[in-house]
DNA sequence: CACGAAGTTATCATATATGATAACCGCTTA
DNA sequence: TAAGCGGTTATCATATATGATAACTTCGTG
């Protein structure tokens, strides 16, 4: 697959929890510590995160790495 | 859980999943395309690695994403 | 209309991941 | 001994992820 491929997969994939449980892109940020508008990039696909921002991702959803990366 | 921690651990699990199918760091790396030593680097969880890095890891041993970020 | 909430995009500085090279260790073996 | 393999560490340059701020749009609602 190829990468800019797989960025935008996990976008969806994180926007896609996100949404389940309900909860503002802000909101999530916010628990994540980090600001809106880097959130909105990720779910973009628009960078290449690392496993550390996934893992705060995750854990903010409660959902596990393996199943955040899960596209 | 401490980031440093998680980067150790997903070091250890790329170790594992690599010595499971017997081929050494030179030969992964290759695979991969990049040089032994960021191998090495990565395995020992010195560095907090792009999603776009694991996966490339994950299709050189022929496992998911998932599978690779199981710890 | 005016306001706020939610999200997007652009931009900038800074931290750091990556790619590459070289030197080194321990071990095996020809 | 010498050479090669597997692995580690240090270092450097470069690319880029992240953190932060600001401006903007759209939508809903008082």
């Amino acid at each position: 697959m190829k990468i800019d491929l797989l960025q935008i997969k996990i976008g969806n994939r994180i926007r896609e929890l996100r949404e389940s449980k309900g909860i503002s892109q802000q909101n999530l940020a916010a628990i994540c510590n980090f600001e809106k508008a880097n959130l909105s990039r990720l779910e973009a696909g628009r960078t290449n995160p690392t496993i550390s921002t996934l893992y705060k991702i995750s854990e903010a959803l409660e959902v596990t790495l393996s199943d955040l990366v899960n596209v």
